[in-house]
DNA sequence: TTGTATGCGTTATCAC
DNA sequence: GTGATAACGCATACAA
């Protein structure tokens, strides 16, 4: 009956059900164009057979893959695993797979890590690039898939992006402050490259000089908690002493309100931090901290149907910005 | 040359070359059987057509995906994202790509989620299950591939397993807190009926009966910060009032502290705590966890590796077993 | 060492 | 509405 070794193919069902290989393959994909008796007959066969069709031959026929690559920076951080969630989500039900790889856990001896041979159309229909920080060239060849930017992007490489509003959270943020008697904030950024930070800054810079005030003073990061309480120092070594920050991500937040634990100083009555993100930790932390939300798991899901969009029409390579909200919780207060 | 809608076949390369289909196959998979003179030629054919094999096809004649499905109870959660990354590494050692299934985010209307279509050689070479939850019957047909069960396990559900060492680590938290004095400890779980909580559980009582006490108190908790949060209230309607607890994750320890911190109460001095599984969140905590470190990514490695293993040998059901280790920070004190 | 020919399991085209 | 059959692109048994 079913034996693991030798699954039935399509031939046994035909056999079984007395029609041909043909009939079959039509009564499964497009049942309406058989008829009553013959569906009925290879309903029974596949049951009794226990035949599932061979999704490699399929695919090879069909020349598709039936899986989407997600490109992720770091599949160890909760923030892009959040996106790539709602991916799946998306993914699934189209019956479409989800491939993940992860960038930073890369090859060392390989150029670009070894990731070119993914980004291949007989191994994914489709491409989410999460890192900004990959080379442009990687993509530039022919048999690369169809690809849609989400959450970063690459400059100089095309293809629609699905991005959060990071200016006008950044400005969400600065306005906060502004409102609450801060003055002189510090913007705790990414690495100096990093597009969000680039495009936050712009956030930041904007909010000031609508204020009437000159740009903020950059403290740069690297997304991390240990990055986050590192400027803890570099924050209190300024002078004259800010009395705000702003963080690029929560992880930076919580980790810089850590080393300001350590250093005796209290978050908000010495300093407000507002963060990015909204990460459910953030609202957990000693201080609940006041952030940006952004809505990760419905970044991904849209960033999917993007992709998916391109399978039946070429879309114009347009952005798509999501909207953010500034959440007010505990780590911000009137400036004393 | 190199045309995106028309990429190069291996006739091409073949043609070019001035050799036949199959010296191009072998050059290309394994150079060492092919004379020098044909190897330099296809070489340069494939150089300058941009050749590269279309694995779906590749696939289908090897009978073989390229790639393995990892079961993730929830893709979201960065302790399963950690594991999923060691998966990553070795399978891409290996060639092989990463097919991610969120088994929490399922299909309302299908039964089991629409996780069964997933579960055949035709989709994987191979499956490493996450989800303790899952159903057996999911597993238990002919056309499974092959599978390895990582962290948490189902009953009744053959195969090897990768698991932590849970129940040194709940006497190592327990002991360590019997150390410090506490005597009226409780036990923060997992759901009541989750394999690691079960297992845990008996480290704990373990331990208090090598010291005379009776077994722990339970508290029933899901994992998560805000179940963790929830339990404050059920601990401080105790009475006696506990010295300690010990919770199964360090998620909801944080989120325990954060209740008893809402309550005004202070840890270490009224309430020790020990968490489970050393997330990097836990030394950023408003007072650093005490905690049993797991290391997870090398888990996913360890239960991928394993997984490969049984291509080449079919091994027994063997349990492998990772060692777990105390790490003593702030949330743990003397009992005064 | 190399080439020829067949098969992997399906779907789609074409006649009927 | 149905059946025979040619692809899909590659790897390998076999013959040379």
């Amino acid at each position: 009956m079913t034996d693991p070794t030798n699954p039935p193919k399509i031939r046994d069902v035909a056999r079984l059900a007395g029609v041909s290989v043909a009939t079959v393959s039509r009564a499964l994909s497009n049942p309406a164009i058989v008829s009553e008796q013959a569906r009925i007959a290879v309903e029974k066969a596949v049951a009794e057979t226990g035949y599932t069709v061979n999704l490699m031959a399929r695919n090879l026929r069909q020349q598709q893959v039936g899986a989407v690559l997600a490109l992720v920076p770091n599949l160890a951080n909760p923030f892009f695993s959040e996106i790539l969630a709602g991916i799946s989500d998306t993914l699934r039900a189209e019956g479409l797979s989800l491939l993940v790889l992860d960038t930073l856990r890369t090859d060392p001896d390989t150029p670009n890590g070894g990731i070119r041979s993914y980004l291949s159309r007989s191994r994914a229909d489709g491409v989410i690039v999460l890192d900004g920080t990959l080379d442009p060239a990687l993509f530039a060849h022919g048999s690369c898939p169809p690809l849609v930017q989400a959450c970063e992007w690459i400059e100089g490489l095309a293809g629609p992006r699905v991005l959060a509003d990071n200016e006008t959270g950044a400005r969400l943020a600065i306005e906060h402050l502004l409102g609450l008697g801060h003055r002189d904030i510090v913007h705790l950024t990414g690495p100096a490259k990093n597009t969000l930070s680039i495009s936050r800054a712009a956030g930041v810079d904007a909010a000031l000089a609508t204020a009437g005030l000159p740009p903020a003073h950059r403290l740069e990061g690297a997304f991390t908690l240990s990055s986050g309480r590192a400027a803890a120092e570099a924050l209190l070594a300024r002078t004259p002493r800010p009395t705000a920050v702003f963080c690029d991500n929560d992880e930076m937040a919580i980790g810089l309100m850590a080393g300001l634990r350590a250093e005796g100083l209290d978050v908000p009555r010495d300093f407000s931090i507002v963060g990015f993100d909204n990460i459910e930790m953030s609202a957990y932390a000693s201080v609940p901290l006041t952030t940006i939300r952004q809505k990760r798991a419905h970044l991904g899901r849209c960033a999917a149907e993007r992709l998916l969009a391109q399978r039946t029409a070429p879309t114009p390579d347009e952005t798509l910005i999501l909207p953010v909200e500034l959440v007010i919780r505990d780590s911000t207060a009137k400036r004393v």
